[in-house]
DNA sequence: GTCTATAATTTGATAGAC
DNA sequence: GTCTATCAAATTATAGAC
């Protein structure tokens, strides 16, 4: 078979427009939402044409699912997942005492974060595979991660290590829920120390 | 001065009217949510002409305020809170796990609030007030609840009972935040009697 | 007080030039 | 391959009849 690579190769599309494209539709629609966006203000965003937008993509609801899934796939907690493994030496108490404060670190005060976790959320309804894929990505690989360790390190005891992993994310999640995503820092205060000592003490010598 | 009530009040709404708009309005947004939403079809859903939502509510916005206070204040843990007080001779765990089934009970499969919190978090952030009032009415009881309940229960003995009842509530909602708003009970499941025991054996005897 | 009819603008999407 | 110009439909909001 010939090659799809001839010198005057039939691509009939430019990655950098793409590219500019994604990138100018992520920041419209996570300021505006899905409906509230319109295809107009993502042109200008991404400094091309109307026309060109439906040549890269066939409507504003294939453009959308296109950057949600790029969001999702960069959105893992990867690096909070290494305060796992990059000391196997440490306590217990240590290492998940990391893994909590690296959580609420790339959470707490990062505005891109807290927006498109209201994006997912709002749209989990008219976009099911959205909400999924952001379990898949997300959650899953972190409690997977937890739930082993938890599991195997020797120190620990537990009964039932997935359903301890479910309480420790669910725990400092929904606290970063709170305080940020639902504006309810000062409705309901509460410092991230105390809420860890209380983890502390309930995972560790339960 | 003369009353307002006179036989001929100058009053120009009718509130069966104001009823029918809120109503119906309610279910437009809670399906289409808020840009998505258009007056003409929360006139039809309300059954009254566009002119006639417009003299009862100054425009979208207006509307859309006052039907989510409407419904924050509906959207109460009263019935579970009662859990905490109506068998106080009961063991703590059998109240805690009564809790913790009623919070689970009002939620799962409650597909009108899953959509209201799905509206409420996509929204929180250009109605900022929207979310702290969802955190006053809704987390703010409970969370007093369950505190006043852990700090005077004789038979626990808990550091800090308010970052328990964070746990507490942290681990239950998320829990029904991952599983039904997010659409992940396939990708990473869990049951509830897992979870609640898991609470359990952190709380009542740590 | 509520309706019918409509104004003014904006929307998602495309035809056709180059 | 991308743009200018434009379509048909939908959108928020209101004027004026009754």
């Amino acid at each position: 078979m010939e090659s799809d690579k001839t010198p005057h190769s039939s691509r009939q599309l430019s990655p950098e427009k793409t590219a500019a494209i994604l990138d100018g539709a992520t920041s419209v629609f996570l300021e505006a939402g899905y409906a509230g966006t319109t295809m107009d203000r993502i042109a200008t965003a991404a400094g091309v044409s109307k026309p060109t937008i439906y040549s890269h993509f066939h409507d504003k609801e294939g453009l959308f699912n296109a950057l949600m899934e790029r969001m999702v796939q960069k959105m893992e907690w990867a690096k909070s997942v290494n305060a796992l493994w990059q000391a196997p030496s440490d306590s217990p108490e240590a290492v998940l005492r990391q893994l909590a404060n690296e959580m609420l670190d790339s959470c707490m005060g990062n505005l891109e974060r807290i927006t498109f976790i209201r994006l997912v959320m709002g749209e989990a309804g008219r976009f099911p595979e959205l909400g999924r894929a952001f379990v898949q990505h997300g959650d899953k690989p972190l409690l997977e991660a937890l739930t082993h360790y938890l599991t195997h390190c020797p120190a620990l005891n537990l009964a039932d290590p997935a359903a301890a992993a479910r309480m420790f994310t669910g725990t400092v999640i929904y606290f970063f829920i709170t305080q940020e995503m639902m504006n309810g820092a000062e409705v309901i205060p509460m410092t991230r120390e105390r809420l860890v000592n209380q983890l502390m003490s309930s995972i560790v010598q339960s």
